[in-house]
DNA sequence: CGAAGTTGTGACTGTCCAATCACTCACAAG
DNA sequence: CTTGTGAGTGATTGGACAGTCACAACTTCG
């Protein structure tokens, strides 16, 4: 049991390796090699694993989404004001703290662009339906708040990415108004 | 002049190949010999058009903006009700419209995506530019509104990209709610 | 006609990368 | 000590792909 744990521990890892660097340059710009390097183990045993750098990539979707659902039912817990506005509200708070090192944010944005590839579209819709049910469930708000809270993180995606804090001019500024970022 | 216009008619074509072809599966994963060969002429040649597969990715971004921009302001003119919410209005009913194909939409998921490298990122922030500016000048709306029509068309991109209208379940109807397609 | 330029291609090159396989090493049970 | 097992790797293979270059075909103009 020790031995196999730590099959498994090493999994967990280079899942985390996975999320940091799949999330720079997205899945199919990003050599397994890369991975394997970051985590610090031969590409051979990444293989070994992991089925394929699919199942590898798919494996850190699937991690990501777990913890951006962890983050928002801690943030519901923690919400003072309890109405579903003020869930919500608690809820994009720890959002946007979980998002402060990127990773989980722009990993979502590369499986949203690799969706093309069956599983990597039914992760995404996996990720999604577990975060939209959190949502719904915790807060009770109705559809139309839910999905504006949606686009609202879909928005904060588009920012991010393109890192508009760092650009000047008023269109940036509308489009970053009111986002939080830490 | 018809010699030149030559050249200039292919370019246009590739583009309209890139664009189609860039749109499945993104800049990273799309060779250039897929894009030559949708539009019917050798990769060399491609080459010879374009600086480099990049060259021809910025170019079919900054096509799929402009055609935007031109929806946008064909649908602001065509406006009946010619107030800031009647004119966000027409132009989201013009997005909808021009977006039936998807290959613009997906175009600008994967050039998200794809921002890690440098010209990417600023051929993303150009196009965006032109949109945001192109909605404030045209409807006078407030900065908050014309953030909210950004962010509907970030959810819109999600709910194309995940193929969610083929979704069951309330998750789903969620997110799709009030989304128009056709 | 021939020179010059332009469109367009086939053949080729160097590189990178996913995936596999044979293998070593540490260790545990009998 | 031997037999067996899981951890981990180096070497390699096979294929794909970005980019180049010399050359062919055609047009234009002197």
């Amino acid at each position: 049991m020790a031995v196999r744990s730590t099959a498994e521990a090493q999994r967990a890892l280079v899942v985390a390796s996975a999320t940091r660097v799949f999330a720079r340059a997205g899945y199919h710009a990003t050599p397994v090699t890369a991975v394997a390097a970051d985590a610090g183990i031969s590409p051979a045993y990444v293989f070994r694993l992991f089925d394929g750098k699919l199942g590898l990539f798919l494996a850190a979707v699937d991690h990501c989404y777990a913890r951006v659902v962890e983050a928002l039912t801690s943030g519901a817990e923690q919400a003072s004001d309890r109405s579903p506005a003020g869930l919500l509200e608690a809820m994009g708070l720890a959002y946007a703290h979980l998002i402060t090192d990127r990773d989980l944010l722009m990993l979502q944005v590369h499986a949203q662009s690799a969706s093309d590839v069956p599983e990597v579209r039914d992760a995404l819709r996996r990720g999604l339906a577990s975060v939209v049910g959190t949502v719904d469930q915790l807060t009770g708000a109705g559809p139309d708040e839910v999905q504006r809270f949606m686009a609202w993180g879909q928005l904060c995606h588009l920012v991010v990415m393109a890192d508009l804090d760092e650009v000047p001019g008023s269109w940036a500024s509308t489009l970053t108004q009111g986002i939080r970022h830490f």
